[in-house]
DNA sequence: AACGATTAAATCGCGTACGATATAAATAGC
DNA sequence: GCTATTTATATCGTACGCGATTTAATCGTT
C-alpha cells in the first residue's frame, strides 16, 4: 500500500491513491445528497452556493468563487439559474458597475433554513461517523485541499 | 463548529460540512493533475481509467464502472476518446456480444507506466503528506465512500 | 482629458457526471 | 421454439468545472 505502486498487475491499482478516495468520496456525496436536495429543485453544487450565501449578504461572484474555489465562468451560469428559480438576487454594484452583488430571496433564505434543518442530519447519518470523527477528517482535509491550491498555485 | 451549524449569519458556514471539504479537495486535486497530466495529452478521469485499465487486461465497461464508481453514460464517451487517442481498444465479447472488453494498446500501457513513474511523487509532494498519512487518510476516506454508498443504494 | 492596463463578469467550447431512455443480445418461461 | 424479461452498452439532455476569450468598467499615468 504505497503512493507509488509497483508496476505489476494488481486488482485495484486505484486503492493506493488518495486522490481517487476523494474523488470516489465525492461522487459519493453527490449521490447521497441528490434524493435529499431532489424535493428543493437544486443540485448540490447551488446547495453549497445557497449555504454560502446565506453566511453573508451582498457578497460579489469574486468572493462566492473564493469561499467555493470556483470562478464566475462557473458561477455565472450556476448563479442564473438560482436567480431564475426565485432564490437568488443579482444586482450590479452602483459604486462599481463592474461587480454584481448577490443575495438570498426571501424565498431562497427560507429554502436554506428548512434545507440546513433537516438535510446535515441526514448526511451524518449516511457518513457513519459520530461529529468528533467528522470534525477530525474535515480539518485534515481542509488542511489538505489548502496544501494543494498553494502547489497549484504555482 | 458542529455538522449542523446555528443559522446565524457566519462568515464560512462551509467550514464546518464534511461534504465541503471532499468536494473542495476534489477540486484542488484536479488542478494539480491537470499540468502533470496536459503533457500525455490526457484528462483526470481518463487517468484514472488508464490506472484502473493497467491492473487487468479484458475488463468489461461494468467491471471498470464498478471500480471508477461509473456507469456507461459517463464512461463511453470517455473510453471512446481514450481509443481515438489509440491507448484503449474496445472489442465486442465473442461469447456475449452485449459485453464490450477493454484493453491497453501498447501505447496506453507505456503512456501509463511512464505516468506512473512520476506523476503520483509530484502528487505526494503537493498534498504536504507523508506515506503514513496519506495511507491513514486515505483508509478514512475510502471507508466513508464505502458507507455513503451503503446509504445512496437505498 | 486621454489612453493603455487592470479588473469583474460573462461567454464559449470541451469533458465529465448522471437521470432517463434506447438498442441489441442473452436468458427464462411457457 | 417463441415471446417476455433481463442485461450490457450506448445515446441524449442538463448541469457542472474549467481554459480561453470577450466585454465593459475602473484605474493609473501622463
Amino acid at each position: 500500500m504505497t503512493q507509488t505502486p509497483a508496476f505489476t498487475p494488481m486488482d485495484e491499482p486505484l486503492d493506493a491513491f488518495l486522490c481517487f478516495s476523494v474523488y470516489a468520496a465525492g461522487l459519493a456525496f453527490n449521490r447521497v445528497y441528490k434524493p435529499l436536495l431532489d424535493p428543493y429543485g437544486i443540485t448540490y453544487p447551488q446547495y453549497l452556493a445557497l449555504v454560502a450565501l446565506s453566511g453573508k449578504q451582498g457578497q460579489t461572484v469574486s468572493e462566492l468563487g473564493e469561499r467555493l474555489h470556483l470562478e464566475s465562468n462557473t458561477l455565472t451560469p450556476l448563479i442564473k439559474r438560482l436567480e431564475a428559480a426565485g432564490l437568488v438576487t443579482r444586482t450590479r454594484d452602483k459604486q462599481d458597475e463592474r461587480v454584481v452583488r448577490l443575495g438570498l430571496t426571501q424565498a431562497g433564505s427560507s429554502l436554506a433554513k428548512t434545507a440546513l434543518g433537516c438535510v446535515p442530519a441526514e448526511v451524518l447519518k449516511a457518513t457513519g461517523l459520530n461529529r468528533a470523527a467528522l470534525a477530525a477528517l474535515n480539518a485534515e482535509l481542509a488542511a489538505l485541499g489548502k496544501a494543494l491550491r498553494t502547489t497549484a498555485a504555482r
